[in-house]
RNA sequence: CCGGAGGUGGCAGAGUGGCCAAUUGCUCCAGACUGUAAAUCUGGCGGGAUUUCCCUACGGAGGUUCGAACCCUCCCCUCCGGA
């Protein structure tokens, strides 16, 4: 039967277990990279399967701009599609469709600080502010491709997910900046609600076969206690998989935040932090009871110069378990970017030949570097899910992380 | 040798009397990155004190001027064309 999720260890909070899927068994916990136009960026299925990865993430949003979601339904699914056979996960487009339009408005910390001028100029050459309209029907939103308007709703995004053949998938929800008042919050985690239950209602009517996805629910509710306890007791009370949304702040919000609503969701059911994946989070996440992440830190630091590096060579919270591959003093390394990863870059290529082709703007530069960040976090979460089978997971946290 | 063009910060290349320590691009240096509009973005880039400051600088040496990268004279060098 698909979607039994079993939890085989526990420590605390913490746990490992396995989800089965159409798709196969995902072991956790667990870490999802991210690909959100049907391709984790730089690295192929065969790729990600020698690296060990047992499932990405897609993206609604993206996918149904381009290629559309028709087209992929006509190729066989997603699976098919990109010749990936193991799990998938999609988003359901809800964070994007708020990150492109009501950020801007709303100040949301998490995407403006990071595009601001490009929201601008977009702004300026369009002569308007590109909003996006929420109505409780949907989110009406322009597309970061042709400007051409989009109605999203919880129907059409489900919908989507199913097109897709997603093996998980997620309710849609509303999305607020971490600014907003209580008032708000609340009206927002109440659509977020509204939407959940449709959300429900159209999966049950498209999915009834034995290969039916599991629909994670998300909870929302920004730093509040109330709120989150809320949203994550309906969320508990009306699906089978929960997910944590809308986080925002630094490490220490962000375990506030797992804390309440891990302490009140049922244990039984999967549980996924959305967007969230740097070392210090999986460690924190984890402990506090997560079984599944999708980031785009690994992907998009690799791209960036970022690569990440074990503590015995500098690796620690402060700089993220990262060293950057552009510095000067890595032009003339012959070392690899780790001497103890066992990663296919590391075992077959110096710093300074990687730093020469990220300077030269080299693709390989961006398949190399991609593959041993993807490596490093995948073999980091094995290693963590093996500390909790062995009852190590204290010591290998305070190991990385310090007391 | 004659004619023509030109010599500006690591490179290319603006500026042609004061608002120039000098536009811009690249290189270079550093930083950021958490449900990917991201092979992106931000900052620095003569030296020193390190709020409006000082010094050295636009091939070299003089000169004109209150003031010159910018005008004049001579010299050196590069490129193009002709002998």
């Amino acid at each position: 039967m698909a979607n039994k999720f079993k939890i085989l260890h526990t420590g605390g909070r913490a746990r490992a277990g396995r989800l089965e899927t159409a798709h196969g068994v995902i072991e956790t916990p667990n870490f999802n990279p991210v690909g959100t136009q049907g391709t984790v960026k730089a690295l192929g299925p065969r790729e990600l399967k020698e690296i060990g990865v047992q499932i990405i993430l897609a993206n609604t949003y993206h996918l149904m701009l381009r290629p559309g979601a028709d087209l992929i339904e006509k190729f066989g699914g997603l699976h098919k599609f990109m010749n990936w056979d193991k799990p998938i996960m999609t988003d359901s487009g809800g964070f994007q469709v708020f990150s492109l339009g009501i950020a801007l408005e709303h100040g949301s910390s998490k995407v403006l600080s990071r595009s601001k001028n490009q929201e601008l100029r977009i702004k300026h050459e369009e002569g308007k502010p590109r909003l996006n309209k929420i109505t409780e029907e949907g989110v009406t939103f322009q597309s970061h491709l042709d400007g051409s308007k989009h109605l999203l709703t919880p129907e059409k995004s489900i919908k989507i997910q199913t097109q897709l053949g997603a093996d998980l998938i997620v309710a849609f929800d509303d999305h607020e900046s971490s600014k907003h008042t209580h008032n708000q919050m609340l009206e927002s985690i109440e659509l977020t609600e509204k939407w959940g239950l449709r959300s429900i209602q159209k999966y049950q009517e498209l999915c009834h076969s034995g290969k039916k996805p599991l629909l994670y629910g998300v909870v929302h509710g920004g730093t509040h206690k109330d709120l989150r306890v809320r949203s994550a007791r309906f969320t508990d009370d009306n699906f089978e998989a929960i997910s944590i949304g809308g986080i925002y702040g630094d490490h220490k919000q962000l375990c506030r935040i797992i804390e309440w609503v891990t302490g009140v969701v049922s244990d039984e059911k999967p549980r996924h932090l959305l967007g969230i994946g740097e070392v210090e989070d999986l460690f924190n996440g984890i402990e506090l009871g997560i079984d599944f992440f999708d980031c785009v830190a690994p992907t998009r630091r690799a791209r960036n110069g970022s690569l990440y590096i074990s503590l015995k060579i500098g690796g620690r919270k402060e700089n993220h378990f990262a060293m950057n591959i552009k510095s000067a003093n890595n032009t003339t390394s012959k070392d690899p970017i780790d001497p103890d990863c066992r990663c296919y870059t590391c075992l077959n290529f110096t710093r300074a030949y990687l730093r020469h082709l990220y300077v030269a703007n080299e693709i390989l530069y961006h398949q190399l570097a991609t593959y041993h960040n993807v490596y490093f976090i995948t073999k980091l979460v094995e290693k963590i899910r093996e500390s909790i089978k062995e009852a190590n997971f204290k010591k290998l946290k305070e190991k990385y992380l310090g007391k």
